[in-house]
DNA sequence: ATATGGTTTAACCAAGTGGTTAACAAAAGT
DNA sequence: ACTTTTGTTAACCACTTGGTTAAACCATAT
């Protein structure tokens, strides 16, 4: 019997296993499992494990990356831009929970991969925000603080709480609902409090 | 010819190994080697890669719970504590860049070990800057923000730069020596402009 | 019908892996 | 001195893992 789209199935599956355990840690037989098929699949319609892992990879990247580039680009007001931005990423992580750390994870002990995002044709370039964040700030609006800092500081205030789910929950000693309902609460709140904390 | 601390040698190479490759990628002949030492050692020392990954896991969590809850008790006003808290966290970080990406992976697919971690005598436990932020919330001097949310905050700019460092060169494409002087200027910065942002 | 060519499967293989063992070396008791 | 305990090593083992292969399957064209 043959299942017109096996490559997608396989790829789906490998998508599930390789974000949770990561390239080191999945298993070709688990991959196969968790797409319903026969081991020589897997290798049939991508040749080893490297580049079923690499496809991945590009398709986790391809999820992600083409929508932050649609808001950076966006022509609205940094503003609107900063609320697009928290409400949307949010909204994208709840349904990957594990794809941020998963990226972080191979980018640290694979260079290589680092270097084939670069090239990748949808990368996200962040340029247009900062340009505005300038603009801001010589207009007075914004308080005087390097724009890449404003960056690092508005990615980093709405990823990691979801990255660093596991952690929280342990140091803040709460329930996993308890801490969804956390980060439920910052999706309204986030942003406006930022745009409030940066204005002059 | 007897060496009086193998077992200490063994726990450094293993830490130096297990972060960066994680439990998954680490090989115990890899641990060996980088300890230089028979591989039987390993075993003889702490059963199974397990056990030893285990030992791991808990030095690590040694070496960053106790400095976070001094600070984290220490009998000074709420803006000294968030000064000291980013300044010898990123101190630390800035020592062991591959720490908090290990904790994290790794509590992401063992959920048993977050239970491991809960037990620690040395559990961070922030309960005493929470109040002290509600405090002066009360007290008008701060906004009106769950503490909680105001954790999250300082935690997420404090740790995400250095646990996303590799994606954000991508993003951002620029050098490694380039992104490690923003680094360094949030060092000096972070707290004060983190105490502005949340000023009444 | 049957030949063709892409698809799927079970069985198999070589290499790598964590872990054991038995013999040996060095301290430490006696 | 010599016995016992602790530390160390090389060789080995069982099993897992990624990967291969040869045969079977099945839709389609002839």
């Amino acid at each position: 019997m043959k299942d017109i789209n096996t490559e997608q199935n396989i790829l789906n599956a490998a998508i599930t296993v390789f974000q949770k355990k990561g390239m080191a840690g999945a298993r070709m037989q688990e991959i196969a499992d968790e797409a319903q098929i026969n081991k020589a699949m897997l290798h049939y319609y991508f040749r080893n494990k490297q580049q079923l892992f690499e496809a991945v990879l590009m398709k986790a990247f391809q999820k992600l990356a083409p929508q932050m580039n649609i808001i950076f680009a966006m022509e609205i007001n940094v503003y609107d831009k900063i609320r697009q931005f928290t409400s949307s990423y949010i909204d994208f992580v709840l349904e990957n929970p594990y794809l941020p750390t998963f990226i972080i994870h191979e980018l640290n002990n694979d260079p290589q991969f680092a270097t084939k995002l670069m090239a990748h044709p949808n990368k996200p370039d962040p340029k247009p925000l900062l340009r505005q964040f300038e603009e801001e700030i010589k207009a007075g609006n914004i308080k005087d603080i390097p724009p890449v800092q404003l960056l690092l500081n508005l990615f980093s205030l709405t990823i990691f709480p979801f990255v660093g789910e596991t952690l929280f929950k342990v140091i803040l000693d709460i329930s996993d609902t308890h801490y969804h309902e956390l980060l439920i609460a910052r999706k309204t709140e986030l942003a406006d409090r930022f745009i409030e904390s940066i204005r002059t």
